[in-house]
DNA sequence: CGGACTATTGAGACTCCTCAACTAACGTGG
DNA sequence: CCACGTTAGTTGAGGAGTCTCAATAGTCCG
């Protein structure tokens, strides 16, 4: 196996210089002995990957396609964690389980390497082990960004701080400046149990922001900013 | 420097075997090797420890006391994004600047460690690296925690989802089945920071909680819990 | 002992949630 | 290829809950 798009998508916690640009990648070297263990699953839209509470056997990273990881609460709705896009990593695990339910929301493409494996390796590598690191705190980064944006208290912002999580990913693949267009993979439910709204406040949501001439729909799962101030100052103004 | 008080306090993502458990403490080898690094730090209650984007030039792990982290967004509000006990880490940094700011609740003893010193050490001991990503994957897994807290619509929610935490801190160094009586170091303001909410609904959501008969306030720092039971069922119904 | 901070309680405005009906899009099988 | 059934998304009306603003009580620290 060749496992060539096995990648690890981080921003360091140390500043960014030509050593630190590094970490966000994995030299020739971690792809060899990572595709030794890996197993390159790709699989259909919906799958479930594993659920809450299972053996967590093993690590999974993403090559291609997006993925989300939720839990299902006691009152039947559900929260989703987080999104997964290329390059992150994903099988979060607490006493040998796994914490949350993961699910192919597009066509994926995974590399699965069991978890046992993966530690010694980690153990025998450092400097792999250190971009793990980074990309676990990169994450942490996040969800507490995320965090933040559930605590706002009006649909706009929460949207529009999920645009601007959507664009931080796009912003990995294509270039700065590049066409303010950006793919939505996950449905209108899925943003709304991203952001703790229902999915009739999503939906109400999208329309002010078309109304008032921000966004455009093209079709459901693609959106044009046609005002990124505007976004930006509705992101801003938590 | 003897720095005996050294810790780092997590939940494996493996399963707890006795190799398990071993992944929440340091050794005495690894203390050893922190302690070279660390200084001590023994400072009042409200001490900042550092403001958001300032260069990340130190990692801290706190021996004892409880400190917040927390950013003040443009609106004025303030987003508490954690509450850190003895044996958390803080320094979270991004691009070499830290996220957020860290201010000391109570007074506070912390070793302070320089990140590049920290990162040579843990590049060249891949056993302490590996406690490290224990450490930040429980922080991870704890932030997820929090995300679904703000995200519920009722206070009283909130409010005793806030405590379960408070309850698993406790946890670490008291017995289970022990008194149930928490420490609540920090104030009303400091808790609706941390649970979206404003100081007025927490205030009101404790009052009631009370009246029902579920929480008692010896003092304004310390909460019993007169009916767990009911606290838990509040707390798990989301 | 005083002053500042912290916490509590009340009344009206705002926003979202729920329930319900309806429309649009997808995809599956004939 | 089309028709149908299912899923996804939109829009409307009433209810629940918190936020804000304001005033009061209680506490801690100097």
């Amino acid at each position: 196996m060749t496992a060539s798009e096995l990648a690890i998508r981080a921003v360091p916690f140390e500043k960014l210089t030509a050593a630190g640009v590094a970490t966000q990648l994995l030299t020739d070297r971690h792809r060899q002995n990572l595709s030794g263990l890996a197993t390159e699953l790709n699989v259909p839209r919906r799958t479930i990957f594993y659920r809450e509470d299972a053996p967590a056997e093993w690590v999974f990273m993403i090559a291609k396609g997006v993925v989300k990881s939720y839990r299902d609460l006691p009152s039947g709705k559900r929260h989703i964690a987080t999104f997964l896009f290329p390059g992150d990593v994903f099988g979060l695990a607490e006493n040998g389980r796994f914490v949350n339910t993961t699910q192919a929301i597009t066509r994926v493409t995974v590399y699965r390497i069991p978890v046992a494996a993966l530690k010694d390796l980690l153990l025998r590598d450092a400097d792999l082990q250190f971009r793990f690191l980074c990309k676990v705190t990169h994450q942490l980064r996040e969800a507490q960004r995320h965090t933040i944006s559930v605590t706002r208290h009006t649909a706009v912002g929460k949207f529009a701080m999920f645009l601007k999580m959507l664009e931080r990913d796009e912003h990995w693949r294509s270039e700065p400046g590049g066409p303010r267009s950006l793919m939505v993979p996950m449905t209108r439910a899925d943003i709304a149990d991203y952001l703790g709204l229902s999915p009739e406040a999503v939906s109400r949501t999208t329309s002010r922001l078309v109304r008032r001439g921000i966004l455009a729909f093209p079709d459901r799962h693609r959106v044009r900013i046609l005002d990124p101030a505007e976004l930006d100052r509705l992101a801003m103004a938590v």
